[in-house]
DNA sequence: GGCTTAATGCAACATTGTTGCATTAACGGA
DNA sequence: TCCGTTAATGCAACAATGTTGCATTAAGCC
């Protein structure tokens, strides 16, 4: 699986263990489309004979947060796994308003004209995030 | 006071009625200058002597957000009142990661550019919601 | 395979959020 | 200014979500 080789390449990169919970956790984004909350990666995981206790995801949804695995989008609610590279500082997503399909993407100018816009204001810039809420292809007519 | 004059208009407008509890949750929320929960407002109310039952607060917070009187900021978590006008589609936001400072800011032209990479990815983008995370002027050594 | 310790499980709890229905008060009209 | 209508609030009971401390397990290293 080439989910989980990146995830095996960030944990151990960061001193971490690479534990069936978190390989688990990390299956459960990838395979919802959408966001999901911890109880619902706990169900997702019961439909698969698999039990992990909530705290448990709590933690490891933390950690995966910590390590920009994944993403709480807080338009929608739950949990996603980034879908690109890690320890960026940028995080965007479109959100269909209509069907809940998400899709994260990132954009560098958009974060240098954030920054001026920020820097006008005497604030300096380290993270980015963003939300668009709107129609996707499919929901548009 | 000019925070209730704003209130009335935007309720009234929209037909909704203007009520003691209604203002009560606007005025905590221009006091406070940080993001806060129902919890928080209904503590703070408490403070001056009032009571409102935590479930009326859930629902005017619901209803301010439905009208851009106020917003749930993800990334400290919690309502802020909106200091823009309402009805912008257009709701950003710079906290400081230090001191919790937040300001909201709208920008014309990160609408625009955003507009169009969204159209790119074949999105309709309708609503723009953005969070800066850095240091504020006073942070920043 | 055994040791060490990070990670998980579990129990108990705390906080946050929701629903249905009785009661109250906003507000337009008499 | 009072009254009737009905939106809004209060209340109770509940559901969902999130947290903490400690016992147990298993990942990683030799
Ligand atoms: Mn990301
Ligand atoms: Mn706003
Ligand atoms: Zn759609
Ligand atoms: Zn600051």
């Amino acid at each position: 699986m080439l989910e989980i080789q990146g995830l095996i390449q960030v944990l151990k990169a960061e001193g971490y263990r690479v534990t069936q919970p978190r390989k688990r956790v990390l299956e459960a984004l990838a395979l919802a489309q959408r966001p999901v909350s911890p109880y619902d990666i706990q169900k997702m995981l019961l439909q698969e004979g698999s039990y992990l206790n909530h705290v448990t995801i709590y933690r490891i949804l933390d950690l995966f947060c910590l390590l920009n695995l994944a993403h709480r989008v807080s338009l929608v609610g739950g949990f996603v796994k980034c879908t690109l590279g890690a320890k960026e500082g940028c995080h965007r997503f479109m959100v269909c308003r209509q069907c809940g399909v998400l899709r994260e993407f990132a954009d560098k100018a958009l974060c240098e004209e954030e920054n001026e816009i920020a820097q006008d204001l005497g604030f300096h810039t380290e993270r980015h995030f963003s939300e668009f809420s709107g129609l996707c292809s499919n929901c548009q007519v």
